[in-house]
Parts: structure tokens; sequence; C-alpha cells
DNA sequence: AGCGATTAGAGAGCGGTGCTCTTGACGAAA
DNA sequence: TTTCGTCAAGAGCACCGCTCTCTAATCGCT
């Protein structure tokens, strides 16, 4: 009854776990243009049309990768967050970017699904939103946290955001609740150029020119987090 | 002699040039993935293995049209700039930041193409270093022209960058001459968020919660200018 | 226990890709 | 005029995503 169809779906199951650990070492290796179904099909000693039971398509099987993807990333943020003083706002923010970019540098062809140019004539399904943010969601409770503690000092070098983007901070507050305009607005700054140093360390753009990458990230997102307000 | 040769020649680049058009075209339609030379010959009216006479592999046209989109680029950005009062350094600042944005939008796949994830198995050659500063360029031109002028006044929020920075702002000085070690930090800083702001609303982190994203630019942009000390 | 329905894998095949090699034609230089 | 380098063309190799059909195994239910 039940147990026999739990015993076909399991192995089902494991067989798509499988699936995807294998795509995922070739997206390691050969990144995302190299994955190839009938790769990983062979790996798994399968005729290729077989895979196409598990995953219809190779943007599905990208769409789990993504998602994982997502997830990994957010689970480090998360981990990075958690181990910090709850009061330590600078330090919670520091390692939380910290936590981003060394899961890129250590899953780079995964950062780029993430966070380079999309794939191609792929839209992003439904389900891929959750664990998009989780790593934002992070990054917004250290901002409602050091903001509801009275922590956040922004300085006063930025004019107040014109009144049209209220309408779009009311929409990122759900990320960090009761966190006035002016705060969201930098706190988008902030995170973006975050992931704008990643990006550029990643994809190639300091090659010849930065070498002391690790220390200027840790001067830049200091200075980020000043701009954003968080104590020294 | 001379002449023919010239003349079988001329015939060659226009034929270079023809391929690279209608390569940047299908590029601009379908991204650097949906790139083939087989398109490309088959428009031309050619056979596809003519087209590697031109062009030993696909990856030497792309990087051609790497080249040509850094081009593109840096001279929308030069442009930009060289339409603004010299002494308005942040009329220049916003204008190089509107010229970049207005660009990625204008021609999203080639943005992908440059600052995007590196295509896999694919190195920059030597050739594309030149035409890839040449945005960053006018941005050094900006910032040391300003600081020259004595209008940069850094807010006093970031510490002093490390001494072992001191190496890689020597390097990024040629593009910012006689500028101090705390305000190149700081410059880099700023380039980068201009471009993650860019990327993230190119590559679709904005979806579902940015809406007013011109504003949202103008304002985070004016707000980086900031941190780098340009006046108000 | 046996039967019908469902699911899985195998194989062939379609149209596409990058790239290589050979062949034959043509034009410029000797 | 002959020779030599350049070029388009064609066939072909190995790969890709994906579809279809056929067979075999497995499962659910009577």
């Amino acid at each position: 009854m039940n147990a026999s169809r739990t015993a076909r779906e399991r192995v089902r199951a494991e067989l798509i776990r499988e699936i995807t650990d294998i795509a995922r070492r070739h997206l390691a290796t050969e990144g995302a243009t190299g994955l190839s179904l009938r790769a990983v099909a062979r790996e798994m000693g399968m005729v290729s049309s077989a895979i196409y039971r598990y995953f219809p398509s190779r943007d599905d099987l990208l769409t789990a990768l993504i998602i994982d993807g997502y997830n990994a990333l957010g689970e480090a943020v998360e981990r990075a967050d958690a181990a910090c003083a709850r009061d330590d706002f600078t330090g919670r923010w520091l390692a939380a970017c910290r936590a981003v970019r060394e899961w890129a540098l250590a899953h780079p062809h995964e950062y780029a699904l993430l966070y380079g140019s999309p794939v191609p004539g792929y839209a992003a399904p439904q389900d891929t939103v959750a664990p998009a943010v989780r790593d934002t969601a992070v990054y917004g409770r250290i901002v409602a946290e050091a903001h509801r503690a009275g922590r956040l000092a922004p300085p006063p070098i930025c004019p107040p955001p014109p009144a049209i983007l209220a309408e779009d901070a009311e929409i990122v507050r759900s990320l960090m609740p009761d966190v006035p305009d002016d705060v969201v607005t930098r706190a988008i700054v902030v995170w973006t150029g975050l992931f704008g140093m990643v990006s550029f360390e990643l994809f190639g753009q300091f090659n010849n020119t930065i070498a002391h990458r690790t220390e200027l990230f840790e001067h830049n997102m200091t200075c980020l987090g000043r701009l954003l307000g968080l104590p020294e």
C-alpha cells in the first residue's frame, strides 16, 4: 500500500538526488554551459533519454541547481550571522559579507548561476523566489535589529530619498520591518555594493589590478557598513 | 603590387565587418549562448566552414564582440562626460553613471558579456585590456581632477585603508594620478557599487521588488558620489 | 494470485552545434 | 604562362537537447 508506493518513490528521489549531485559536480568543473544531460546520464550508466523521466528539460535541472545554490548560500550567511553576538551589528554585517564572498569563491560557477548573466530563454520559476532571498533576509534582520536597537546612525551625506521610492521601500520592508525609507534605500546601495564587489572579483574585473583582494574587501565592506550607519 | 594586395585585404576586412555586424545582431537577440557560427554563415549565404577563414573559432568571434562592446560602452561614457562642464564633478560622475546604465539597458546581452559570468573555458586575451578600462579611465579622470581641484571632501566615516593596499593603489593610480590611497580605495567601492547596481537591475535581482529603478539608481549614485567626497 | 495500469529504461532518430579535412576554383605574382 | 596562395564548398566527426516508440518491470487493486 503506502509503504510500497513510497518504495518506488524513494528510489526515484534517490535517483533525482544522484542526478543533481553529478550535475552540480559537472557545473563546478565545466560551468553552466558545459552542463549536459547526456554527460550526466553517461556518468550514471543511463541512456540519455532516461534522464528525461526525472528532469523534463535541461532548464528544469538548472532550476534545481539554482534553488540548491540559493539555499546553500543562504544557509552559509545564516550560519555566519548566528555565530555573532546579537548586539554586535557591525560584526554581523561583516560576517555576512565574508560568508557571501567565501561561498562565492568556493563555488564560482554556482555563484555565476545565481548572480551572473541570466541563462537566455530561462525564466526563474516561482519556486526560486523564497530561497533567493534567504541571504537578503539575514541582511534585513541585521539592519532592522540594529535600527530597533538605536545603533544605526547614518552619516548625513545622502539626500532624503524621493517620495516615489516609498512604494518600493514598502516591499523591501517586509525583509527589514519598521525601518524608515531613507535607511531602506541606503541598505539597498550597501547590499548591491557587496555583490558588485564579489562579482568584480569573481568575474575577472580585478585581474591584473587588485592583488590583495581579501584586505580590499574587508576595508570596503567596513566603509559600506559605515555608510549604512553601523557603529565603528 | 601593394594596391592589389590591399584590394584582397579590403574585401577580407569588409567580410569580417559584416560577420561581426551579423553576430552582434544575433548576440543582441539570442544572447551569447545563442550565438552560432553556423547561423551567421547561413545569414551571409556562406557555408559554415567558410567562416573559419575569418574567425578560427567561436571564441575569437566572441572576443571581437567583447572588444567592440568595451569600446562602445567606453565611448558612451566618454561622450557623457564630455558633455558636462569640466568643473561640475558631481554632474560628470552622475552622467557617467547614467551612461553606463543606459548603455547596459540598451545592450543587455553585450553588458552581460562584459560584466556577467565569464564564458567558461574562455580567457580574455590581452587585446581586451585596453578597451576594457575605457569607461574606468573616464571615471579615474573625474576623480583625479576633482581631487586636484580640491573639490573632494570624503566624509570621515571610513577607517584609513591598511598599508598593504598601497601596492594595489599604486596600480589603480595610473588611471587617477596623484590621488591618495584612501581616495583610491573609496573610488573602488563606489565604482563597484555602480556596477553592482546595474547588474542587479539587469540580471533580475530587482524583479518583483524594485519598480522605480531609474529613481532608485539616481538616488543611490548620488549617495555613492557623496561617499566618494563629491560636493552636493 | 493474478490482472490491468503505471512507470522505467533502451534505442533510434531529428535537427542543431563547433570544428576538421579535403577538393576544386580562382586570382595574383613569377 | 605557370605557379602558388587563398578561398568557398562539401562531407564528416562527435557532441548536444529533445521526442518517440517499444519492451520490461513494478505496483495497486480485485
